[in-house]
DNA sequence: ACACACATGTAATTGGTTACATGATTTC
DNA sequence: GAAATCATGTAACCAATTACATGTGTGT
């Protein structure tokens, strides 16, 4: 019994919404934990089965729900699946950012592609801003009485604090990329010195 | 032609570190795109020989190295490889933070589990503080006159800015959790309301 | 002599995305 | 009745990690 993130991620949405669908699920983790999860049905349905066989979960086609779709509820051997993975301390799996990747060898191309690179970094991070400040003040009159909620405040403010200091970044990096732009004429231009082949 | 990010990584580091062999060129990857990029030398080696078989890269075992490893330098396609992906607008791949999504369903678990994974999140990140901080210090001595150096400043000030505002954050979080610990008895002893089955 | 870092590679596995296929239900 | 969204699933593919396998050079 080896599970994949996607199980826990799983386990973990149905502890706190009981009876949800696939669809469903998905759709819960889009809008909770969105910034830094994702799931995709390709994934979601398969583990779903899974869970199921393993008794984790169990399909629930009752009062309710029954339209065309397969609601699941978490078993007590669920439960004590998903704390006992709680307690394992976490792993972060190599980071790869290739956002990061592309403005570290910025050099090797005209300093406006990185501008505009960082712009849509901008831009990005201020639409996730407005997003977050909105579930803020969303979630402080729906949730707050729920016992998740504290945790789910701590991942928010979490995610304020680093888009924040992202955008507080982003207008330095654009300030010092365009003071170089109107310095010097495209460094780019070279070509690498070899010796040789091709 | 159809390249993978590794490709990329490689060109990247091969365009201002010319004829690096493959253990080499994932030693600078580590020291320098390190914290935000990673690649394994299972990903790396099948890379260098099709980046080889495509021109982008020649093996070069010439004058100073001729141990037993192969150095590889960029050839002038391979840059201009390097710089078409270059403006290629950047695609963050979809997020996942297992230390987020353990602390998001804290709540179904003991308040000690999550300030346990936070304390190793702020360890981690004053480690990382660190090795930045020393990083920035020798590459001013040492690179300030390489053409990269801007950009390689822009990404190292980034990476400060957000372990700095993590760190900000795990003592406000720490706090918090510290808080509830004291006020309640477990809130997570409870097991999740159900009907029949198992 | 031993250990450690240097150095290169392959094979198995996996975790996951994307695209495809299909159909029901709701809303306009 | 058309369109959008709800809803479930499969198949193909892929990028990447991990473990394995092997050997050399260097320092103590």
């Amino acid at each position: 019994m080896k599970l994949n993130q996607t199980a826990y991620a799983i386990l973990g949405i149905l502890s706190f919404h009981p009876r949800q669908s696939g669809y469903h699920i998905r759709k819960t983790i889009e809008t909770t934990v969105g910034f830094f999860w994702g799931e995709s049905f390709g994934q979601i349905y398969p583990t779903l089965k899974r869970l199921a066989a393993e008794d984790l979960i169990v399909p629930d086609g009752a009062p309710t729900g029954s339209k065309n779709r397969l609601e699941y509820a978490l078993t007590p051997a669920g439960h004590a699946c998903l704390e006992e993975w709680l307690a394992v301390p976490y792993r972060s799996d190599p980071p790869r950012d290739e956002f990061l990747l592309k403005l570290f060898f910025g050099g090797e191309a005209a300093p406006a592609i990185s501008i505009e690179h960082i712009r849509k970094f901008r831009e990005r991070n201020q639409r996730l801003l407005a997003t977050l400040e909105q579930v803020e003040s969303l979630s402080a009159q729906q949730n707050a009485n729920q016992p998740g909620y504290p945790f789910w405040m701590l991942t928010l403010s979490f995610g304020l604090a680093q888009v924040r200091s992202a955008l507080v970044w982003s207008e330095s990096a654009l300030a010092s990329l365009q003071a170089m732009e109107a310095a010097g004429p495209t460094i780019a231009s070279r070509i690498p010195e070899r010796k040789g082949s091709i």
